[in-house]
RNA sequence: UGCCUGGUAGCUCAAUUGGCAGAGCGGCUGGCUGUUAACCAGCAUGUUCGAGGUUCGAGUCCUCGCCAGGCAGCCA
């Protein structure tokens, strides 16, 4: 076996090393009768995360944390580790943020990069098995698309580029030529947020798919979780146990889900004392408020126009609430996915950009899709990093990506 | 960006509220023939975030700054 050193523990002439790999944790015994005094003399000098190369027996031993251990005939040192500077005690967020790196080799990071990483193949499976094709948004845009306070420029030869906030402006041209397409990757954003829920990068899956409407958006967002939750459950059960998250919460996370209006919302948050003027976006108290009222995932509908986006179609009988569908993860973590109906016509269209001040020249090729055979079509995006958190119960978000990329904070 | 809380050993924290800066962990040395974040004995470790002020005396009080955490705002 090849590993690490995650901890050693000593009883005279036998020696305990828990030996971490890529796959787990197990207790290695190096005892002085089997191993040459070389190597029981290796054997007690190890420290935390040397990196070591042995060979054993395995066998069944009810003394050792998991049933079985490895009795070393020989080791070997690959690399060795001085002073490392995460211990098993408790540490506090700013050291381990500022060890990343290290962090990064402990049970719980771990077991969270491995429900991320089964998380994304979820979501990819599921749009695949739904007959959406995987089409790439680009990263270098060329125009602030709503304004460049919430983009990061970059410099590209003679102009300014941005780095993408969403890929769901391109989602809607490639989706009128395969009709069901969704993207997969990062997006940046700006915001001067400094929250448990921002990042400024962040990953999201977006799928748009051509002749869909706002039910059919729904109705798909409700399979992808399902099939989400039922995927981790039944993969990543152990890792669930180490982050300790309870994972009865997510077995009551079946379809259908609880949808309820932006009127709705405004008369239940009015009974808990969070009154809101309509056409008022929600905060986050309001938002964690709705968030803890139901056990499953609650669709959020039909909000005002005002509150959203330029592109979001109106309700065609309550023309000021657009066909728009939110999902709010229970449990008080909130909104996890944001879609709608976008809007088809042309003239309204171009109407929306100007009432935002938007120029019209970048939309260009975006009008252009309303003009060469337009269709009714709807789509969302889902936060990677949002659901992660979710899923693996954790209080902040920088622990659901490897290297989180937060208000000045970039190292590592 | 605002509000709140904090900054003391490598880490997590204490220091009787203004009177000798200390403990656990980690490290190092040694002990222990089955450890379970092992245990036992010993050793080393400080610009108390920075600048200024009050005071006989400041880790502790005051002012400013920096940094961190939390909350909120901002937020397709």
């Amino acid at each position: 076996m090849e590993g690490w050193v995650y901890n050693t523990r000593s009883s005279g002439s036998v020696q305990f090393i828990l030996l971490r790999d890529g796959t787990g944790l197990v207790q290695a015994v190096a005892s002085r009768q089997s191993l040459s005094p070389e190597s029981f003399a290796l054997a007690k000098r190890l420290t935390h995360e040397a990196s070591i190369r042995l060979r054993g027996r395995v066998r069944e031993d009810a003394r050792s944390p998991g049933g079985v251990e490895l009795e070393v005939s020989d080791l070997e040192l690959v690399g060795p580790s001085q002073d490392y500077p995460i211990t098993l005690k408790e540490h506090g967020t700013a050291f381990l943020m500022e060890h990343r790196h290290l962090w990064l080799r402990s049970l719980r990071q771990t077991a969270i990069l491995r429900v991320r990483a089964t998380i994304v193949k979820a979501m990819r499976d599921y749009m695949d098995s739904q007959g959406f094709t995987l089409v790439d948004a680009p990263i270098l845009t060329p125009a602030a698309v709503e304004g460049t306070t919430t983009l990061f420029p970059v410099e590209y030869f003679n102009e300014t580029a941005y780095l993408s906030q969403s890929g769901q402006l391109y989602n809607e041209a490639t989706c009128m030529a395969l009709e069901r397409v969704y993207c997969f990757g990062p997006a940046f954003r700006a915001e001067k947020s400094n929250t448990r829920r921002h990042l400024t990068e962040l990953w999201m899956m977006e799928p748009e798919a051509a002749f869909f409407t706002y039910e059919n958006n729904v109705r798909l967002q409700e399979g992808l979780i399902c099939s989400i939750v039922e995927q981790v459950l039944t993969h990543r059960s152990r890792e669930l146990e180490v982050l300790e998250r309870n994972s009865d919460a997510l077995r009551k996370v079946t379809a259908p889900f609880p949808r309820i209006t932006y009127d709705d919302a405004l008369q239940l948050l009015a009974e808990g004392g969070l009154e809101l003027p309509w056409g008022e976006d929600l905060g986050a108290p309001q938002e964690a408020f709705l968030s803890c009222r139901y056990e499953k995932p609650v669709f959020l509908t039909h909000f005002p126009v005002a509150c959203k986006a330029f592109y979001m179609k109106p309700d065609p009988h309550r023309p000021e609430v657009t066909l728009s569908a939110d999902l709010l993860a229970p449990e008080g973590y909130g909104e996890i996915i944001g879609g709608s109906e976008r809007i088809d016509s042309l003239e309204l269209l171009e109407e929306r950009i100007r009432q935002h001040n938007l120029p019209m020249e970048p939309y260009r090729w975006y009008l252009d899709l309303r003009r060469f055979g337009s269709v009714p079509h709807a789509g969302f995006g889902i936060g990677v990093e949002r659901t992660v958190t979710w899923i693996c119960g954790l209080e902040h978000i920088r622990e659901s990506i490897p290297f989180p990329r937060m208000l000045e904070k970039m190292y590592p």
